[in-house]
DNA sequence: GCCAACGTTGGC
DNA sequence: GCCAACGTTGGC
């Protein structure tokens, strides 16, 4: 199930990612992140009723994308999950990372739109992770209405020509978008358990 | 469908 | 290595 609808793979770069505009990942701790999904292909709702409730989060084409999933996802971490070119587009619920390391499937599948030539099962080029949904938003929190929310503006998804279909989230940023989605109480993810309290209304007493 | 912002490709 | 052409993302 691709994410994106898997673009034609771009032919090798230079294997590790340029530091420049990388957004920064947290070096210690939880870590958070966001994927993108076009929800026409594949919902958060598809991710719900998929068994277990996991899915191999398969069909991303971009390396610096890639370099997040495969090297800076860990399992435990908790992960927004964002309809991309929807109506609206949004965050519509929180996902865990289960698993992390495995090559992307589809890659080398001919019939696959991600099919890339270029990989090998010896040589892998892309990768996944698995994911596993853990709340649906109570409520769904449209781009507009996360582009209002004070405290969001500087997150990587509201900058300008920003495209990346993997990208890191702080944990203030995780709060902010938690408690404005419904989720403000403690979501079950590990990455959520472990995060300090903070000045969010959200500890029950 | 339009188009801005990028990433990639390939000629030189 | 430069950079124009082209392709893709994704909001609108």
């Amino acid at each position: 199930m691709p994410r994106r609808p898997a673009s034609r793979p771009a032919a090798a770069p230079p294997a590790p990612a340029p530091s420049g505009a990388r957004p920064e990942v947290t070096p210690r701790g939880p870590r958070y992140w966001l994927v993108k999904t076009e929800p026409e292909t594949f919902s958060f709702e598809d991710l719900w009723a998929a068994p277990g409730r996991t899915t191999g989060w398969d069909g991303i084409r971009n390396y610096q994308a890639r370099n997040f999933l495969r090297d800076d996802l860990r399992p435990g971490d908790g992960v927004l999950v964002y309809h991309s070119n929807a109506t609206p587009s949004g965050v519509a619920g929180v996902a865990e990372v289960v698993a992390v390391g495995a090559p992307d499937p589809t890659q080398f599948d001919p019939r696959s739109p991600g099919f890339d030539p270029k990989a090998t099962r010896a040589n892998p080029i892309w990768y996944q992770a698995e994911l596993r949904a853990v709340a649906r938003a109570p409520r769904f929190l449209a781009l507009e209405e996360l582009r209002g929310l004070p405290g969001l503006a500087g997150m990587a998804l509201l900058r300008r020509g920003q495209r990346l279909s993997v990208q890191p989230v702080t944990a203030e940023e995780w709060g902010i978008v938690l408690a404005a989605a419904g989720l403000g109480a403690p979501v079950a993810t590990r990455a959520a358990a472990v995060r300090r309290p903070g000045p969010r209304a959200d500890r029950s007493r």
